[in-house]
DNA sequence: TTGATGTTGTTATAAAATTAACATGCATGA
DNA sequence: TCATGCATGTTAATTTTATAACAACATCAA
């Protein structure tokens, strides 16, 4: 079965929405709820449903344990993942610091650079490493997602190292295309697109 | 003219590539070079650009300099904003350092928290202010973005109180849909989401 | 000059995604 | 008991989005 893109970039919200309801005590949520919340329709939801699995429903709804435990599954989270940081500027220092994804089972077990006066100090905790080690740690630690906070101009050898060790995922912060083969997954991510969308909406929402 | 979503969803994508280019001297770019480097077609780029407006081409491709100066207009960069933050948390403080968004012009004018012990204190040489006085800094500082890094269960609050201000764009960061009137734009962003469809990519396109 | 190549802008086509509609079943309360 | 309301699951219709195709024009090299 192919999952459509749209449906599973839906996925992580309705993960976040599932664990909040299940941690109030919610024990069913319907298509309806999770619509209004969400701001879709139920008939989307149902219908997204359909390619998660077979989620134990009643008539109050679906199961938020079972729809729980079903999107861990399909997302990944139930096993999480080592991941290795490349890059200890303000942006890399700021998510070594926050590691909201932590409790999910994401961890970062290794960071790196290349500044020379950055190497062998430590950042919340960590020691930062050269980059130059990146294969031989990725092995030990079995690290198989990569993180990159660098500057733009060196992203994409950073990736190319990346690829070359065991690494299957980049999640990258650099404003910056990188190439990388097919058997590895790339994810861009960046603050400032969705401020720039939110400018563009109060510009046009008014 | 109406823009439709998934046109006003790529402009970010647009001008942070339009600005690479620019400032690596790239005088002119065309829809296939734009295509290859952000895995679109150049079909699709050549139709949003009908809603970005004029600009300057020629038989080399589109003008970089007049397709970003459309860009920042479309999407408000060219005039930038005043933002309040509230929540100086791990998240919070971690953006108060990163701020990768000020060189365009959206600045972080005032910052406020709940907490006793963090009020009066000073995070990246920002005072920390008592939300209870955020309507007056928000007039006084000529703030229209709010920016919520609280925790959860009172992120609707904070929303209310920005609302109720001449704050009328939220950059939420709280795991929390919020609800606000149609006249106030609503951007929601976290990091986990991204990572998660990362794990899921993972999983799926080995 | 002339042909080949590459560009935009626009129209037409195809594909994908969303929404609506409805059959069916289960609680609940009169 | 029986009607009512709300739920899912599934199919159909609609809307939106993406792709392809092509006319018109500019550049460059031979």
């Amino acid at each position: 079965m192919d999952i459509p893109a749209a449906v599973s970039s839906r996925f992580p919200m309705y993960y976040e929405y599932v664990c909040l309801m299940e941690e109030q005590g919610s024990e069913w949520i319907s298509s309806n709820m999770m619509a209004s919340a969400l701001g879709l329709t139920s008939s989307t939801i149902r219908q997204d449903i359909q390619y998660i699995g077979r989620i134990r429903s009643s008539s109050f709804g679906y199961s938020t344990n079972s729809f729980r435990l079903l999107l861990e599954a399909i997302l990944g989270i139930a096993v999480g993942a080592n991941m290795a940081l490349v890059g200890v500027g303000s942006l890399g220092s700021a998510i070594l610091r926050y590691q909201g994804f932590r409790a999910k089972g994401f961890i970062i077990k290794a960071v790196f650079d290349k500044r020379k006066d950055l190497i062998g100090s430590r950042v919340n905790k960590m020691e930062v490493y050269p980059v130059g080690r990146m294969a031989e740690m990725v092995k030990r630690k079995n690290i198989t997602i990569g993180v990159i906070t660098t500057p733009p101009d060196v992203a994409q050898s950073i990736a190319d190292t990346m690829v070359s060790t065991q690494i299957r995922g980049i999640w990258n912060f650099a404003p910056m295309s990188l190439r990388v083969p097919s058997n590895v997954a790339l994810e861009n991510v960046s603050l400032c697109p969705s401020l720039f969308s939110l400018s563009f909406d109060m510009k046009n929402l008014k």
